[in-house]
DNA sequence: CTGAAAGCGCTTACAG
DNA sequence: CTGAAAGCGCTTACAG
């Protein structure tokens, strides 16, 4: 009667049966299956014959273990379908693929902000090398302290001012887009923001102000929106009544597709009677009512700099000596903007 | 001078360092930490107060190693700015959770037939202990025959008839849509259709030409597009110049908007000249130059569907005892669609 | 260039 | 109800 005989479930084919077939050892199996270059091209050879002749693949979980990396990011994101969100995400796991990195999703949905925390901390040590942050809710940047030594990078501009970030220059994206319509000689430029506790919303807001008063403008009364089309359709349902609106700054695209609609319902045609301006270029944008002009994002740049960022630390690079990096915006021409009626 | 003193990078805290604050052995702590009921109320919460104060949580490579399971569902999915993966991919990151899964998110974009296949059968045996599919681009569903045991459900309808599936019920959506057409008393429907090599593209279309059929008319020509707004642009263009047109049921919602476009152009209105019916319901479907209507998928139900089956499996059950799950579609009656004028 | 041994952190029978 | 021992599959010094 044998003592201490362990059951364990057999994953599959282990180094060893690769080791047995080639005939070598197994830690030479391990440096062929990790590329250390003190292998003999024969030995190497054999070696990855039998590999391929069994089927073989590494066990993750046991290299984790071992190594004490997980070769995998975890990617925070909250609203999937919106434009943004996906294409970064999108960008994020072709990146990381290209890096040996799988992405694990990570949804912030209803967390509150202490659970929040905990769930960052615990993530860090338990599952992952890396965090990256596409938006985090209600995530207080100070929760972060939490895992200090995690590497992470953030496309979330609440917390680009704490952590390594990769976002779009929505200032320079704004001002251009209003610099245009100024230029069309509309005589001010109205503006739909997203909500107030959003930052890349105070900054496009900002700078829409500011390029108002640049040209000698005093900013009308904004509308506050919450990015949606719906917050688009009412701010324009009011907008509409007032003669002197001829030309409209959103927030974003969808917010323009709400405003058109509302200008359209209370037969004031685009851009005749008014000029639009969204922001992203989502896909649809070039199929409203009236093809939008638009402020465009590089998404897939962004998501490319935010694994870059995490990987640097992973390499070893600090927190701290990473800041931010801020990716240019192109602006679209398309047919919502023109001339104010004299 | 020691022998074979290995060093390891310390991940953090190890069950041993949580047993000897608690005084107890590390697989009580095991006990705990798992859920196992054979523990003394006393040691139990001595234990916990251990991993709290600690700030304790397993490892779960470590667990995953030894268990065989990783306790991870591989998400395949391609075009993330759609609306219905983002929303299904969404739907199966929170249900996964409910369940203690975390989501390893893999992106075929570009995949080749072959390498589909291998990469299927890696992921396997070797990071995940699940597979839901999206969509899976070229991956003919002989490849998947490469991983037999792995517990697998799709949504992607191509594969539909040979693994575990959740769709929703296109053609009762599409029944629905070309008969409330008719019956608001169009003579016929046109139909601008997704790709030829698409099967819900086909699934919808057969379900249009059947319905008009057993209402005794002879279904148009119809137009064949690519799911875009574009393809229901050009497709709208041409159209729009026969007065004999005037009821449309488009593939999905972004042609409908490409469509509407092309109508706008050409000085058509919807819904006085034209009717025009999409599908899925996309957020801004209401919010079209003229809101939308549409039939909307359950994007939500079909993700958490897609966990449910592959868990089954995961708990034992075979793969061919699931067979396909179908999900109803809902009717939504919006301003695009009208009495044609008499 | 190759191999023997130890150990990453956990769980699984088994014994008490 | 609790503990001692073994081993999941891998990699890391170390020795040769």
């Amino acid at each position: 009667m044998t003592t201490g005989a362990t059951s364990t479930r057999r994953t599959g084919l282990s180094i060893k049966d690769v080791a047995r077939l080639a005939g070598v050892s197994a830690q030479t199996v391990s440096r062929v299956s990790s590329g250390s270059t003190n292998v003999r091209p024969e030995t190497r050879e054999r070696v990855e014959l039998a590999m391929q002749q069994l089927g073989y693949t590494p066990n993750r979980a046991a290299r984790a273990l071992r190594v004490g990396q997980t070769h995998t990011i975890g990617l925070m994101a909250h609203r999937f379908e919106r434009t943004g969100e996906a294409l970064t995400m999108k960008s994020v796991v072709a990146a990381a693929e290209q890096e040996g990195y799988a992405v694990t999703l990570i949804d912030v949905v209803g967390t509150s902000e202490s659970s929040w925390a905990q769930r960052a901390s615990r993530l860090s040590e338990q599952a992952m090398d890396a965090l990256v942050i596409i938006r985090a809710e209600g995530a207080a940047p100070e929760s972060l302290a939490i895992a200090p030594t995690l590497p992470i990078a953030v496309s979330d501009s609440r917390l680009a001012g704490y952590l390594p970030a990769a976002i779009a220059d929505q200032t320079t994206g704004t001002q251009e887009a209003v610099q245009h319509l100024l230029e069309l000689g509309h005589r001010t430029v109205h503006h739909i923001s997203g909500p107030v506790d959003s930052v890349p919303a105070q900054v496009r807001s900002t700078a829409w102000q500011q390029t108002l008063a640049g040209a000698g403008i005093r900013p009308p009364q904004q509308f506050v929106g919450d990015w949606s089309a719906r917050s688009g359709y009412e701010s324009g349902r009011r907008l509409a009544l007032d003669p002197d609106v001829s030309a409209v700054f959103c927030c974003n695209d969808e917010t323009a597709f709400g405003l058109m609609r509302a200008l359209h319902e209370a037969g004031r045609r685009v851009p005749d009677d008014v000029s639009i301006i969204g922001f992203d270029d989502i896909g649809l944008a070039e199929f409203a009512a009236v093809p939008l002009t638009t402020v465009r994002q590089d998404f897939h740049a962004i998501g490319e700099e935010l694994v870059r960022l995490v990987l640097m630390q992973v390499g070893g690079a600090e927190r701290h000596t990473l800041g931010r990096t801020t990716l240019p915006t192109q602006f679209v021409q398309r047919a919502s903007t023109a001339p104010p009626r004299s």
